[in-house]
DNA sequence: CTCTCACCTTAGACATAATCTAATCTTCGA
DNA sequence: TCGAAGATTAGATTATGTCTAAGGTGAGAG
């Protein structure tokens, strides 16, 4: 990715564009199978050590918290991260967990008078059951389990 | 709750009824705040130690796969449990991590092309936002960072 | 230019959430 | 009645994430 269109994005944010912090948003613009943060953390350091487990942290709550990134809750397991650019929704699977993109469509809103004064940020569509690896074959061996 | 009823439903998912397992089910039906596992466990012991860390956990997992509960994900925090009978949304505050029911209106759901030969299996929808509590006051003091 | 202070990084300790282990208990059903 | 599958238990272990205290870095005021 260009290096220019990271670093402009950071210092938009008031975040300085260091190395280590340049190294997890370049991760996550290439790559979108929203890894965890361990994850990240590894994958920064697979070649030259550079960031400590903390600061990877550090760095992934600073970009969310700055709306670059997006944090996909997947219940119990780790925090999934996502700095995919455009708008879409997700898909969980049951049974490996996995996180999958799922083409944008417009959600209605929930009704005004049922939020109160609640204050709405976003609102996140999340499709969950079975992804193309754990879905039954269509009709050869279904005997699973 | 109605103890028949409890038995009912876990008898129907072929879970066994035991003291522990139902426990945790009648105070679920009972208790509507979204409680974490460990405060499910708390509760369920408050009054004569009864179940262990071990099977209250136990116990949460088979009821969620048995589909009698549902687990509420909010990342990096522990998972949060809820019995509710009717289909509702969930609003989850960004600053006290509160989860409240919404409303339940239906959901368009994702165009069959773009699902492929993934198999759903349930839609949800969670808003993010300020919950009553820590949205700003109207009009008064407003003056908070 | 240089000095300073807010921002950032770090290793490792700590905290919390959840699962695993291995032994024991319970109960369904042949 | 009795065996096996199902369930429970205390405690160890793993996984995930935060905190601490110390030191590094650089943007910009002067
Ligand atoms: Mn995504
Ligand atoms: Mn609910
Ligand atoms: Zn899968
Ligand atoms: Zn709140």
């Amino acid at each position: 990715m260009d290096v220019q269109e990271i670093r402009q994005k950071l210092e938009d944010s008031g975040l300085r564009c260091t190395t280590q912090r340049y190294a997890v948003m370049s991760f996550l613009m290439d790559h979108h199978e929203h890894p965890t943060a361990a994850e990240i953390y590894e994958a920064v350091n697979r070649v030259d050590p550079r960031s400590s487990r903390a600061t990877t942290y550090n760095n992934l709550n600073d970009l969310v918290e700055a709306g670059l990134v997006r944090q996909v809750a997947s219940e119990g397991r780790a925090a999934r991260y996502d700095a995919r650019g455009e708008q879409h929704h997700h898909f969980i699977c049951d049974r490996c967990g996995n996180v999958e993109d799922l083409d944008w469509y417009e959600l209605p809103q929930p009704a005004l008078a049922s939020l109160g004064r609640r204050v709405v940020r976003d609102t996140e569509l999340i499709v969950r059951g079975l992804c193309t690896q754990c879905a039954p074959r269509r009709r050869s061996q279904a005997q699973n389990s």
